[in-house]
RNA sequence: GUGGCUGUAGCUCACCAGGUAGAGCACCGGAUUGUGACUCCGGAGGUAGCGGGUUCAAGACCCGUCAGCCACCCCA
């Protein structure tokens, strides 16, 4: 017999994780509402070209990442490597962006790199992208929004945020040919990578971990030199702003990002408590990709948050959420089950919101309330001869000191009305 | 794609000049009449990732392969 493992790099989220989460997405959602963000739903697979066009032909994304393949009408479509690609198609095809809106989405994304601990190759990431805003309030907007998110799942004193100004495309065009000039000279002093991209990618020999390249680069032209009048000023608008909203920042002169499409403002959220993968939320402006895509030219922002990594992070600082059951309906045998069926099902429909799990498969009573008590119920509801007789029900605590007692069937509804309202459900 | 480490029961791990596997936790059952957690007793569960080689004999050694982890790389 053939036994099968999930494939390299796709990870299956299992039950003892989805209560994080559920809570992680519910969180997101509503400080996305909160903000004034709408939800849109986007395809998971692209025609090819979209993805080469808009992050950059030379990008690691594009040269080696991406899950590409010919379907059968020997069309080559690719599984989405990020978001905003689609989104932005979505966007122009649809001819949202005649005013300004603000968007989200949340879903998968593949890349084909090595899997290790923060990295696989089917991720998630919730993207969120607003258009034709073109003042730097937008940015300020986005960081406080996932300023906030941070907050509410307790994980802002993790993260550290880093900002820069990565100018204009022309601005970038002078600077990157000061850059590789300033470095041809020392070429064989920069490391192999380095070397290699001096022709294909010069600016992302800025965030280079090689020691020596990085002394190198310190007496090398500064990109803030370069930027243009506007970049400038509207990258100090940026950070007032974030002062005004008290939120901390590192200027990082060598943050460059990895998509082409990026220009101006960027940044990136990142921990050190999750070893190399220590990026959890990137973005910044993406001014010129609806145009690209065919759209009238229209100002654009947005950011990725890495799912996987956020709930890494939370794990790491020990936030735990569960959602154990409430009620474990234990029944005699078979006659008595039957009597509690029409009872439950009343219930789950009177009282949406509570957990009620029936035990199934039959048993003794002491394997049933093995059971009751390793589903983590606050009460069992037990159901007897007696009880079924006499139509009442044995409310037995499994969590507290309480004593066990026995009530009338009508009874019951109004002690799990008290139940919800002590729960703060209700 | 490169380098290093690892791969034994559901989980965490052990044994071992190379002589066909064990613990803790978890699981199931029991300790008299309809009651969980603690305790005691018992039980089930493993093609030692997979394939090949060396050997009388391999989970242990060698090779390959797959997967995970760490770093590079890259990004979320």
């Amino acid at each position: 017999m053939t036994t099968y493992k999930a494939i390299r790099g796709m990870v299956d989220i299992l039950p003892a994780a989805t209560p994080l989460w559920q809570s992680m997405e519910t969180t997101a959602l509503e400080v996305l509402a909160s903000y004034g963000y709408e939800e849109i739903r986007l395809p998971v697979i692209e025609s090819t070209g979209l993805f080469a066009r808009s992050i950059g032909e030379v990008t690691d994304i594009v040269e080696k990442e991406m899950y590409s393949f010919n379907d059968r009408n020997d069309d080559s479509m690719t599984l989405r490597p990020e978001g905003t690609a689609g989104c932005v198609r979505a966007v122009v095809q649809h001819n949202l962006a005649t005013t300004p809106q603000r968007l989200w989405y949340m879903g998968p994304m593949f890349r084909y790199e090595r899997p290790q601990k923060g990295r696989q190759r089917q991720f998630h990431q919730i993207g969120v992208e607003a258009f034709g805003v073109a003042t730097p309030d937008q940015d300020a907007e986005l960081i406080a929004l996932s300023r906030q998110l941070w907050r509410r799942l307790g994980v802002d004193d993790a993260l550290t945020l880093e900002v820069n100004s990565i100018g204009s495309a022309s601005d970038r065009a002078r600077y990157r040919e000061a850059l590789v000039a300033y470095l041809s000279d020392r070429r064989e002093a920069l490391d192999i990578d380095s070397q290699r991209r001096l022709q294909t990618n010069p600016l992302r020999i800025l965030d280079s971990k090689s020691p020596d390249t990085q002394e190198i680069l310190d007496a090398a032209p500064a990109l803030r030199d370069y930027l243009d009048s506007e970049s400038r000023e509207e990258f100090d608008q940026l950070l007032a702003y974030l002062e005004a909203l008290d939120i901390p920042y590192r200027i990082n002169p060598r943050l460059v990002r990895g998509l082409d499409y990026y220009n101006k403002s960027v940044f990136e959220w990142t921990t050190n408590a999750l070893g190399a993968q220590g990026t959890v939320c990137g973005g910044g402006r993406y001014d010129s990709l609806v145009e690209i895509f065919g759209g009238k030219p229209m100002p654009a922002a947005g950011f990725a948050v890495g799912l996987e990594r956020l709930i890494l992070l939370m794990q790491a600082l020990e936030i735990t959420v569960s959602s154990p059951a409430d009620l474990y309906v234990i029944a005699a045998d078979e006659g008595t089950y039957r009597h509690t069926l029409p009872r439950m099902d009343a219930l789950r429909r009177q009282f949406p919101d509570l957990n009620i799990v029936q035990h199934l498969g039959g048993g003794s009573f002491k394997s049933q309330f093995k059971r009751a008590d390793k589903s983590g119920a606050s009460w069992a509801l037990v159901y007897g001869e007696t009880e079924v007789t006499n139509n009442q029900v044995t409310l037995k605590p499994l969590r507290s000191e309480a004593a066990q007692r026995t009530i009338g069937d009508a009874e019951l509804t109004a002690f799990l009305a008290d139940f919800l309202a002590e729960t703060q459900r209700a």
